[in-house]
DNA sequence: AGTGCAGTTGACTTT
DNA sequence: TAAAGTCAACTGCAC
């Protein structure tokens, strides 16, 4: 009996554990439910949602397949020996997992299970990370020759005779409430709709719409939840834009569409690029990947600041309009994910821990690789990446030039004239509102952002921080980028103004 | 028509 | 994927 272990690669099709499970001969494919993995202060109930709609889409491909996805719940090891006593185990079959540490750790416990019982477990890879990378050079080249190699097909598998178990329920995880009325769906059929209409529809206006935060929800990709948990593989996503970006060549160019979908494979790229990050260095979950940072923030987050963060009440209303946004949503974009961690690591000066995990529950599409790398990113910690702190105020204008966002997620402002929504206390009328429906700004956000700088630069200045700093740009620096401190200039800001979305 | 000048723009630097 | 500061070139306008 070969067990497929599905993870976070939950699809039938271009699963090449399960193709090549299937070619050593009987094929069991396996969720396991790990309770103490939904416990983990990085997991939550919308996370869960997205899984259990996946899993059963799954169940039903399989069993069109030949044999239903079987669901276990416990802890792997005791669901690995109940199996093998009653099937005789031969092989364990799955795709390399970067994950948190309590799954990292989970992972060498299931290695030496397997060596005990003298059962091979094939791991293999899942995308463009690469396990036990020695350099990064040539990683870019590697990426592009794996994500061309052929999709592999659903296997045909023989009916088993094994009770396909049943899905638990967020309530019988112990999973708290977690509201998210306007969560995307989970599902294979979910991911493929959204990258069909991604490359023929909403995709034109990508490049320029993205940084919007409501125009971007429409003219994002959005199938970042389904490459987290793999209902759609990474080499699917990247085929099928290069496939889209031939047609358009072929049908003579339409410069918008080609400069969406060239930018377009760049992220797609990005996003094996930063889950690489924690793949060579684990411990970026949990510490400064530069130390010279170390200890410069409170190690135990202020709740008078970070609480009203979380929630949308800091009284910054486009930074508020982005927390609520995201905890009704599960998703924001890039950009406004940028601008949050930011405003929590600088202004607010909290540690990026705490923050980073209110996020990981937050995003629908919690990828930990991705997630870890960013957080360090946008926090100023790695040593290697520029400063950027975010004038909050300033993005709002940028981003919501017309104040549609702020207006639809911070209701209480309503009073407040468009010419002062962005920064309500300006306006004639604060006094009604400021303190009463909505709150004063918890930060001088201007003089937050100076003390910031200054007690950054105070760290980056020095010989020793310089050091590290080349280290690690040797070690997890993008090729392609160069060296980040001699910088290239931006070019000139282009202000798109969209059409209206939906969110 | 050339000059002086305030204000603007853009490239580049610094934090 | 930042923002603020600096500086020189440029622009429009009055005289």
């Amino acid at each position: 009996m070969q067990i497929v272990w599905l993870k976070r690669d939950l699809r039938l099709h271009d699963n090449r554990a399960l193709a090549r499970a299937a070619q050593h001969g009987d094929v069991l494919p396996l969720y396991v439910v790990e309770p103490e993995l939904w416990r983990q202060p990085d997991h939550a109930g919308r996370h869960w949602a997205f899984v259990s709609e996946s899993l059963s889409e799954l169940r039903a491909d399989l069993a069109r397949a030949g044999q239903p996805l079987v669901v276990r719940t416990g802890d792997v090891i005791d669901v690995f020996e109940q199996l093998h006593a009653d099937h005789t185990l031969k092989a364990l079959w799955s795709h390399e997992e970067t994950g948190n540490d309590w799954t990292f750790q989970r992972d060498k416990r299931v290695a030496a299970w397997c060596r005990d019982k003298g059962i091979v477990w094939h791991e293999l890879q899942n995308h463009g990370v690469q396990r036990r990378l020695r350099t990064r050079d040539g990683w870019a080249k590697s990426w592009d020759q794996f994500m061309a190699e052929p999709i592999t097909k659903a296997p045909a598998m023989r009916p088993l005779q094994i009770d396909p178990g049943t899905l638990p329920s967020a309530r019988d995880l112990g999973l708290a409430p977690d509201p998210c009325d306007f969560r995307q769906p989970g599902g294979r059929q979910a991911g493929t709709d959204l990258l069909n209409t991604f490359l023929t529809e909403r995709g034109e206006t990508n490049r320029t719409a993205m940084s919007s935060p409501l125009a971007g929800a429409h003219a994002c990709s959005r199938i970042s939840p389904h490459l987290a948990w793999g209902t759609l593989s990474v080499r699917e996503a990247a085929q099928a834009t290069w496939a889209r970006q031939r047609e358009l060549k072929a049908q003579g160019c339409n410069t918008k569409w080609r400069a969406s979908l060239r930018s377009y494979t760049g992220r797609l790229h990005w996003h094996c690029h930063f889950i690489q990050k924690l793949e060579d260095e684990p411990r970026i979950e949990f510490e400064n990947l530069h130390r010279g940072y170390d200890g410069i923030r409170p190690s135990a987050p202020d709740q008078e600041r970070l609480t009203p963060w979380a929630r949308g009440e800091t009284g910054l209303p486009f930074v508020d309009a982005c927390m609520r946004s995201l905890r009704a949503t599960g998703w924001l974009n890039f950009r406004m994910r940028a601008m949050v961690m930011a405003t929590a690591s600088y202004h607010l000066w909290l540690d990026w821990r705490a923050p980073g995990l209110e996020l990981a529950r937050l995003f629908t599409d919690y990828e930990p690789g991705i997630h870890w790398s960013q957080t360090q990113m946008q926090s100023g910690t790695t040593g290697i990446n520029t400063i950027r702190i975010y004038n909050p105020v300033k993005q709002g204008h940028d981003q919501d030039p017309t104040g549609a966002f702020v207006r639809r997620w911070v209701p209480e402002l309503a009073a407040i004239p468009d010419a002062h929504l962005q920064e309500p206390w300006t306006a004639e009328n604060a006094r009604d509102v400021l303190g009463k429906a909505y709150p004063n700004p918890i930060i001088d956000h201007l003089s937050a952002a100076k003390q910031a700088r200054q007690r950054i630069w105070a760290v980056r200045g020095t010989d020793a921080f310089r050091a590290q700093a080349n280290s690690i740009q040797a070690k997890h620096g993008s090729r392609k980028s160069g060296n980040p401190n001699r910088g290239r200039r931006p070019t000139a800001k282009k202000q798109a103004q969209l059409s209206l979305p939906l969110d």
